[in-house]
This record gives C-alpha cells, structure tokens and sequence, in this order.
RNA sequence: GGCCCGGUAGUUCAGUUGGUUAGAACGCUAGCCUGUCACGCUAGAGGUCGACGGUUCGAACCCGUUCCGGGUCGCCA
C-alpha cells in the first residue's frame, strides 16, 4: 500500500539546497533516482525537475525508516523529512553535492515498476520506445530542459508584445476548410450531416479581420495544422507566435520582430543579439546558396561558370546552355582528402536522387584532376580554376542543367558538405530573406501560380505588372530564416477590394470560387481597413534551435512521428460504428 | 508515392562461410558490505532473433512479402 503526505508538507525543491540550507529541517519529495546500499549505510538521490539531491539513513536513523529505505527501487516516490547536514565527502559533480539529507520521516508515496528503459540523462535507447513511454522520456533532464526553456520563451513573447501594446486575442480552432495549398485537418459536424469544420493552418483570415475591427495590434500563441508529411523540422500540428499590426509597412514589421528576437535571446540565453539582422533578396538566396532559407554561417557560395563553358565540346555543359539552363559550380575548401572518388561517387548518386542529372567535379589532390578534361583545353580549365578562385587540395562540384536544377541541387550539395566537412561554426546567425517574386511558374500546369497566400501585397511599383509580366511582380513578403530554417514568414496585405479582385483574376480564380472561399473577407474589407501586416513565427523551431535539438519531437512534450500517428496513445484510431452514424459517415476501404 | 538506413535478452549491442546449448555490458532479483555518489563483491533469472512465407539435411544469417521506426525527395499557397 502506498502511503500518504499526511502531515508533511514539501518545503524545498531537490536541486534547490546547498550548503547554507545546513540544520534546516526541511521535506522534499521526488522520484528515486538510483539507491546506494552500503550495508549499515544506505544512500538514496531524489530526484525532481530542480535536480537530485542524497538522501541519506545510517545507524543513526529509526529502524523502520531504514528498512523503508532499504526496500525503495528506482522510480518509486518518496516524500522523505529531515535535516540537511554537511557531507562528510562531497561530490562537486552535483550543485547539491556539498549537502545530504539525514531522514527522520519518510513516505512511499508510490511503487514504480522497473522502467523499460533507464531514466538517465545521456541514453541510447531507441526512440520508437522512448516516444511508446513519452511520460517516462518526459522524466529524463534534457527533456525536462527543453520543455521548461519552450515555456520561458513563450512566457517571454507574450510579455514582450503585451509591453509593446499588442492585444491577445484567440481565434477559432474549428474553422471554415479552403483548400488552398496544404491540405486540412477535417472534423465532421454532427449537426450539420455531410458538413465539415476545418483545423486552422494559421489564423491567417481571422487576423486580418481583427485589423478591420480596429484592435491595431495582434498577438497569439495560436495552435496550427497542417495535414502533410512530416519532417524533422515539421509535425503536423505546431504552435505559431501570430502577430498582425495596423498603420504599418514592412519596416515596422521586420523592427518589432528583431525586438522580439533580442528580448528572447537576453531572457532565456542570457545572450546580447546584434539588430538589425542581415537582409537578402529572394533572388540573391537563390542565386548564391541555392535556397530561400540560405544558412549563412559558412560561404560556399554557388558560382556560375556558364560563359567560360559554353564554347567547350563537353556536351552536357553546353546542352545544358543550349536549353537556356546554365552550369555553376560551388568549391568545397580543403576537401580532397576527405572527397576520394567513392566519396564522390555517393554525392553523385545523392544528387541523382533529388532531381539533377549527374555530377561533375574536380578533384586537385597534386594537380586538378578533373572528371571532363578531356572535353576541354588547359585554358579552357584553367579560367574556371580562377574564376572560381580554386587552389589545391579543393574539391570543385559542378552540375549544369536547368537553372532551377542547377540551384537547388548545388544549394542542397553545399549543406551536405559542409555538414561531412564539419565547418559550420556553433553560432546563430539570422537572416531577412525579401523581394519574395509574387508568382513562380509551375511546369505542370504552365501557369504562374501565387508563391504566397492570395492577399499578400504587391510592391506598389510593380501594379503595372500584374497583367503584362508576372515574373516581374515582386511581393511585400518576407521570411525569417536562422542557420538555414525557416522560423517565420510574413507579408503586407492588401487591403483595397479592387486591387484584392485584380489579384484574384490574375490568379484565374472564377467568381463562384471567390465567393464560396473567400467572400467574408472581401465583404470584410469593403468597409474600411486600415494597412497592415504581420507575420507567425513557429515557436517550435525557436525552441528547437535555441535548444539545439535536432528535432521537433525534443521539444514538444508528446510529438508525432513520421506518419503522424502518436505511439504513446496509439492516435488516429478507429472509432465505432455509432460515432460513425451519428455523423452520416461511411467508411470506404482504400486499396493500399 | 519514390529512394536510403535500421529492427537479436528489459536496454544498448556482438554474433565468423548457413552448423552443437545465440553471447557481452548495463539494468533486474537475492546475499554480503558504515561514506557511497555510474559504490563494490558473489550468485541468479531473463530470448517468438519484428512477422509471415520460401530455399536448405539445417536459417538470427540467403531469397520474397509485410509490419514498425528514422532520414530525405515529392508535398508543405
């Protein structure tokens, strides 16, 4: 039978005592950690979220304690009373480590079963079983951490907005579907046959309301969905630091933001961060890094050597230029030794397997070893050497194709290697990414399709073009990217009901689809709206970073895993027949 | 949906060319031990080798299918 508190009180946390606690009578409770049996001696550490402190009990202590004591296991819960003394030897290990807890009263609270795996802090288990007994992964310290630093952040945005005047306010989780870009969470309605609410994948329409409304200034630690494939960096459900401002323009948006970062930063790292953040277009990510979320922390930057190859008889750089794409290039320092040809090889059939056609390269061990020399002349190579300021012991990777091609498998190249190079530095560099172009061309349909969500704004200078040249329409968007995440995204938005149905012409939405989706808001802004914008910033990522976990999962308390079921709960699972009918739905077997 | 990686005591792993009774460490159980702190010493228990099928005299090992987990591409306006 377990036992009760009855009389006791908790005084102090575990990882709270030190040496100036000593002859102090105090009562902690906790989880056991390990047990040390000594014989006539036994020790215990106690554990809770503070730390771990020894309880001890010698032949100074009552029988009954002692033989309480003696049949206490790892994990079981105590609450145990008694005087904190100077230890005798102590362990500089633990900040408790000067102090112990002589017992004079001690409770078993609760039993614990031998856990299936250990409740250490370093652990190898797998984590399909860790995530099977989240609530005991939970117990482990640097879960403890991560989940506790997450509450200091948004505890530490929500006073930084409060202070700048902006007003929480929550918005619907049950919501009208639009299926535009991801794909929605659907929950049927009981009332309604055959109709369905959605879940939010932003509160984006209803905060753009509030703006009409007049409440100026937005905030909310609003829960999102989003019913795609997950990633590492991507659960099907995360929350958003949402924020929307009136009266304003980009500038204004970009400067409370940094705020924002620099506050976050001093509270919960003890860090000073450097404002303004770096900024770079859309187009010059793209060009240089081969990515609209470029990580800056190391160079490698992508060069294009199309004019210095297009006369060469190599007819893979030359089609590639014939076909309007290009070849660029990108030089990995120092890399020879580490890139032999098996090396390379590997990285060939990487590249092969995210879309580009091969990979070319030069190895320069002694000399400059390059893989389609015989195609060219030594002039010929040695001006993309120097164009590419390539010296010895470099590994030079080349790939021409379309440009689109070209870019984004260089930029996903340059990662890979830096990562196996090991020369990105341990640092937080954050970066404006701006300019986003308004449209981008899909290649299946042949038509040009919003990049962003249809009420982004258009630079004013760029009107003009809506018609005549998409591609040079260029958006008031905007996306916040930290060593190569992106953590926010935001823009202006339109707010003139004429510009708003130019946008949706332009975007060859029909009337009826405007109505059915969009209609309210239209309506909504026919009646006076100021200008705003604003953005969300995934308070997931922040903390994965700031944690610098490598998953979304080591920072959220129970996560989902790759094929967004939870293994703890078992969810989604299925429900009864007369859920079912209650509902007037029918389950269709799919063929797998 | 595609590609890559993984699945053997409770846990982390080893397991030779397919060959007798599948091993180690940690954990667990019991005993001894008065200053440990990853305590130590002694002994013990513990296995559907993810599942199913096939090849073989014989399969943890080879082949096929499948389930589960991870990474990634597609996808994520």
């Amino acid at each position: 039978m377990a036992e009760f508190m009855t009389g006791l009180k908790r005084t102090n946390y575990c990882g709270d005592l030190r040496l100036s606690d000593a002859g102090k009578e105090v009562t902690v409770c906790g989880w056991v950690q390990r047990c040390r049996d000594l014989g006539q001696l036994i020790f215990i550490d106690l554990r809770d979220r503070t730390g771990i402190v020894q309880l001890a009990f010698n032949d100074k202590t009552d029988k009954e304690i002692f033989d309480k004591a003696f049949s206490c296991r790892s994990e079981f819960v105590l609450a145990a009373k008694g005087v904190v003394c100077e230890r005798s030897s102590k362990n500089s290990e633990i900040p408790t480590g000067d102090i112990e807890i002589l017992v004079n009263d001690l409770r078993v609270l609760s039993k614990a079963q031998t856990p299936p795996f250990e409740i250490v802090d370093e652990t190898s288990t797998n984590e399909e079983l860790r995530l099977k007994y989240r609530y005991l992964d939970l117990r482990r310290r640097p879960l403890q951490n991560n989940i506790m630093l997450r509450s200091k952040i948004a505890k530490t945005a929500r006073d930084y907005f409060a202070e700048n005047g902006f007003i929480e306010i929550e918005t619907p989780m049950m919501i009208k579907s639009t299926p535009e870009g991801a794909r929605d969470y659907l929950v049927p309605s009981r009332i309604h046959n055959g109709k369905f609410y959605a879940l939010p994948q932003s509160p984006q329409i209803y905060k753009q309301l509030l703006m009409v409304s007049g409440f100026d200034r937005y905030i909310q630690l609003a829960r999102c969905f989003r019913d795609e494939d997950l990633r590492a960096d991507r659960q099907p459900e995360f929350t958003q630091i949402d924020m929307e401002l009136s009266f304003v323009d980009v500038e204004d948006i970009l400067e409370v933001n940094e705020g924002l970062f620099k506050r976050l930063f001093k509270e919960v790292l003890g860090e000073d961060l450097k404002t303004p953040f770096e900024r770079m277009t859309y187009t010059e990510a793209m060009e240089n890094y081969g990515s609209d979320k470029p990580d800056i922390r190391f160079d490698m930057k992508i060069q294009d050597i199309s004019d210095l190859v297009k006369d060469c008889s190599f007819g893979v750089f030359t089609g590639a230029i014939e076909n309007g794409g290009s070849v660029r290039a990108i030089v990995a320092k120092n890399a020879a030794e580490v890139y032999t040809r098996k090396e390379i090889d590997k990285l060939t059939e990487y590249v092969k397997g995210i879309g580009a056609k091969g990979l070319a390269y030069v190895r320069w061990v002694d000399e400059p070893n390059a893989s389609f020399k015989k195609f060219m002349t030594e002039d010929e190579l040695g001006a993309i050497y120097e164009r590419l300021g390539a010296e010895k012991g470099d590994v030079i990777f080349i790939v021409a194709d379309k440009t689109s091609v070209v870019l984004s498998t260089l930029g996903a190249l340059r990662l890979t290697v830096a990562k196996r190079l090991d020369i990105i530095p341990d640092e937080f560099k954050f970066l404006w990414i701006v300019d986003f172009p308004f449209f981008e061309y899909d290649d299946e349909s042949g038509e040009w399709i919003a990049m962003h969500h249809p009420f982004t704004m258009p630079k004013e200078d760029c009107l003009q073009y809506l018609d005549t040249d998409p591609s040079k329409v260029i958006a008031k968007a905007f996306d916040l990217t930290l060593n190569g995440v992106e953590l926010s995204s935001g823009s202006m938005r339109i707010t003139d009901p004429e510009l708003q149905q130019k946008m949706f012409r332009a975007l060859k939405l029909t009337d009826e689809e405007i109505e059915a989706k969009f209609g309210f808001l239209v309506e909504a802004y026919k009646y006076g709206a100021p200008p705003h914008g604003g953005m969300g910033i995934g308070l997931d990522r922040i903390a994965m970073l700031l944690c610098k976990a490598d998953s979304l999962r080591d920072v959220t308390a129970f996560p989902k895993v790759q094929n967004a079921s939870e293994l703890m709960s078992s969810c989604p699972a299925p429900v009864d027949k007369e859920s079912l009918d209650v509902l007037g739905i029918e389950i269709k077997e799919t063929s797998k």
